[in-house]
DNA sequence: ATGGTAGCACAGCTA
């Protein structure tokens, strides 16, 4: 199984990278965020002809996530945190196969000491507990998304100019790392412990260019999962085609039970 | 130290 995250921002403008990657990739499923519709505007048909069936939970303008699945949906399906009051839709869980899916869109938090970085930090604490309940009721947890951080600085092409600043901050690797604590393991760390792999590149400044990018679209595996975890990567091509996301797609290879 | 681009929507917010 190819298990997949990818950042479109806005599926409307992205609908036909999704489709190409799609067909090219072939991944199994995709968590997709900031698709930026709401739900009646999904392209349920489009992905359908792909072979794709989808799990959506939209609102306009910002937000948005997505799982779109090969293989067919099973189980309850979860579209915000339990007991955590919140208008954005920013997760949404399914299961497909043997695995629970959770997808995340993190909050960005906008700067260090914001008001948004405050929300941030509140959402991923609920998002925590709520993982508990999730891992522990599905041992075979995936959970995948646009984190916004950075794990450590070699997820940074310039860890001194991104010192404490948002999206590698202390106060937010540390609630990254709660997560992890909770029995989940960086699958493309399991392969991989070099430094400048990224993918997410600013658009300003032409970060993608200059190879000013970070890593922070993630594929998290719960321990189960990672004895079965056979590859994880990262496609930095679709960030090169014409009129890109500025995120590119993640994924991890899971070898059947 | 600041700014820059992109999306949505048509001013200004979010990233």
């Amino acid at each position: 199984m190819k298990i997949a995250s990818w950042n479109v921002n806005s599926l409307n403008v992205r609908l036909p990278h999704l489709q190409r990657w799609l067909d090219e990739a072939k991944p199994d499923v995709v968590a997709l965020q900031e698709t930026k519709q709401e739900d009646h505007k999904f392209p349920e048909d489009a992905l359908l002809e792909l072979g794709y069936r989808s799990m959506f939970c939209g609102q306009k303008t910002y937000n948005g996530v997505a799982i779109v699945s090969r293989l067919p949906f099973a189980g309850e399906c979860v579209t915000a945190i339990p007991g955590f009051e919140d208008p954005q839709k920013r997760v949404l869980a399914a299961t497909v196969g043997d695995l629970r899916i959770v997808d995340l869109y993190v909050v960005n938090g906008e700067a260090v000491g914001s008001e948004k970085f405050d929300y941030k930090l509140r959402w991923l604490a609920a998002v925590r507990e709520w993982l508990r309940e999730e891992i522990a009721a599905h041992p075979n947890l995936v959970v995948l998304g646009d984190f916004n951080i950075a794990p450590d600085d070699r997820d940074v092409f310039d860890p001194k100019r991104w010192r404490e600043k948002i999206l590698c901050s202390t106060p937010e690797r540390e609630a990254y790392r709660s997560l992890l604590d909770l029995g989940l393991h960086d699958s493309f760390r399991l392969f991989n412990d070099e430094a400048g792999h990224h993918s997410w590149w600013d658009y300003r400044l032409s970060g993608f260019e200059r190879g000013w990018g970070l890593r922070i679209d993630l594929v998290l595996v719960s321990e189960a999962l990672k004895a079965r975890c056979t590859g994880a990567g990262i496609d930095r091509e679709p960030r090169g085609w014409e009129r890109p996301s500025d995120h590119t797609p993640v994924f991890v290879e899971i070898a059947d039970a």
